[in-house]
DNA sequence: GCTTGATCTTCCTGTTACTGGAAGGTTGAA
DNA sequence: TTCAACCTTCCAGTAACAGGAAGATCAAGC
């Protein structure tokens, strides 16, 4: 089948497929006389295998690896469960963080009131006032 | 004072805010006589604004209008609370769909051992079957 | 007056993971 | 034959900087 097909079938867009044949994440696919890109069952099957370790939030480089290890039945299983554990922790301290800013953020939303009074407790907490206190002083525009 | 200077002050790093002149986010410093670029309290203040409003993951566009809204004495503060709101919610989405993948990861890692056994669920979810069957049919390494 | 080290300047490249588009060849069907 | 729908390569752009080279400047010490 040629890219388009296994870009559909895949769910990897043909642009991709053709990004990730250029870093070396996947084999360069077999060639048809025109130069075509031709794809069997089994490379639709690694490519699926990236997207899915690619939505987990895998990088490209670690992704790599699993393919590695995924083509590899000696490997041990350890190697994957660190990888996979060092991504939770990845995605823990985002979301620890992505947290933190909601809930500054929503403090400061509390205190706003949002119509078209110019007194902004927002913008007072950006500028690093006490929100409480009155007067924002902008800076000059110059 | 200098940018080394305006840098330590404010917590931005003398290279950013370089970039940030660079791209018209900050107005472009006063110079020295040799070229050198000179800050006062002012400055230091605009920067930590922007400091504090990119750390709760304001793009720097984003961070353009509020400055400008900091700097306008007659704007209404629905404006900066819908911001705000805006970003609350590109943050509620980033969250979920970071619990998503921690969660399908978290599925995975309990149902693999973990030691040098090659059998690996984790693997196989990736590769798309169903953890629970045998056998991952890693794809030939061709 | 000279050297030295810290700072400053601009400019260019690299990062991550693609996406869009231009220019041109191939294929299959009406 | 002709046309659309593919495919090819190559180049540029995205976000938000960071690293580093080459060269000017500044303040201090001798």
């Amino acid at each position: 089948m040629n890219i388009g097909t296994a870009a559909r079938q895949s769910g990897v867009p043909a642009k991709t497929i053709r990004y990730y044949e250029s870093v070396g994440l996947i084999q360069p696919a077999e060639r048809s006389a025109a130069g075509y890109r031709v794809y069997g069952l089994q490379d639709v099957e690694t490519l699926r295998f990236v997207q899915r370790a690619r939505s987990l939030g895998f990088s490209v480089e670690e992704v790599g690896s699993l393919l590695t290890l995924w083509r590899d039945r000696a490997r041990s299983s350890a190697e994957v469960k660190a990888m996979a554990r060092h991504r939770v922790g990845d995605i823990d301290r985002k979301i620890t963080e992505l947290t933190e800013m909601r809930e500054t953020l929503v403090h400061l939303m509390e205190r706003c009131h949002g119509d078209d009074r110019p007194d902004c407790p927002i913008l007072q907490g950006l500028a690093g006032k006490n929100p409480e206190s009155s007067g924002e002083s902008a800076p000059s525009t110059a």
